[in-house]
DNA sequence: ATCATGACTGACCGATCGGCCAGTTTTCAA
DNA sequence: TTGAAAACTGGCCGATCGGTCAGTCATGAT
């Protein structure tokens, strides 16, 4: 009955924000698929068994590593959802280069879980806001702009992988002259 | 001593065959990590044992299925090695698209496994192959022309990806003209 | 008919995986 | 100070992995 409820227990949260740090590093280098949970808890400092003690499970500390990416897309489609078809398309580009380039990690991560990402209902909604994105990226209902669309952010998530040398500005200089290109918006 | 040495034992190649065509399909659909060497001889119809049998290992199993894209990369880098800058990214631009159509499957294959490209000697001739093809997709020294060139082939290899549906000649299609957007050459 | 060779397999191995649980340590309000 | 809840852990479990091996079965030249 304190009136600071708001403040999460230090050591719980504190222990959890190190874990799914360490997660992200460790999915974004080696794989989700190829990072154990035991790799994790090692990173991390604590036991396996303290992983499993704040997440329910491994797709759970996915879930987790995914979510301030997964936030920011899911608000950038609502903020979409109320522009003109140009307008809509300028932000898409503008915002979807920014979200990439700061998120570049979970890049990585989402492209090892591709191939089984149907049946992962812990990153299903990403998946679909992403989709969504694709479609104001395009601009247009023409098939092949729509194509041109996700041949963009193919290009674009793959530029972005493995790019920890390259600086964010650098990168985003790149993929918005790639991205104006392909979609001829000079 | 016969004079038919070459025909290789009926038997022997028969399986060998069957145990890569279902093992490209199986990579394809689910990644080579989750693909475990029973899925792979229970779809060829055959044991565990018999996979090892005919392969030292796993890793022997995905180098005999990348071989056949492998090798035609290999001659596309050969081909272009005696031609002007110009005239090689032209055969570039041509032949890549071609590959990346043709041999769509290994473009799955070589997605799941880039985390872990660098530990895998058996894939290392067909990266290099494909860093030797970027180059020359670029057509210049251009620092700004090579990443456009990288990024060209992410957009590429990610269209061929879970492309089953369409055909070929759509994709085709689709990609000159991304490419041709992308490095400025209409 | 014989038998050496090639093709193949069931059973098993050690390692590692994700997950579970009983029990210990730490924390902190009363 | 105390005791209950929270935080944490070692040890174990069943399942599955890639890989090995002794041995069976088929083939085909002699």
């Amino acid at each position: 009955m304190m009136a600071d409820m708001a403040v999460t227990t230090p050591a719980r949260e504190r222990t959890r924000r190190e874990i799914v740090r360490q997660a992200m590093d460790l999915f974004q280098a080696g794989g989700y698929n190829a990072t154990s949970l035991q790799d994790i808890a090692t990173a991390a400092g604590c036991s396996k068994a303290t992983v499993l003690y704040h997440f329910s499970g491994k797709p759970a500390v996915l879930a987790a590593v995914l979510e301030p990416a997964a936030a920011d897309v899911a608000a950038l489609v609502k903020a979409a959802a109320g522009l003109s078809r140009a307008d809509a398309q300028e932000l898409a580009i503008q915002s979807f280069i920014d979200l990439a380039v700061v998120h570049r990690g979970v890049v990585d991560v989402l492209q090892d879980i591709l191939p089984v990402i149907e049946q992962m209902p812990e990153v299903a909604q990403l998946v679909s806001d992403g989709m969504q994105l694709s479609g104001y990226l395009a601009g247009s209902d023409d098939p092949l702009e729509q194509d041109l669309a996700k041949f963009a952010i193919n290009g674009l998530l793959g530029e972005c992988r493995h790019s920890g040398e390259r600086t964010d500005d650098d990168l985003r200089r790149l993929c918005d002259i790639a991205l104006r290109r392909l979609l001829r918006r000079a």
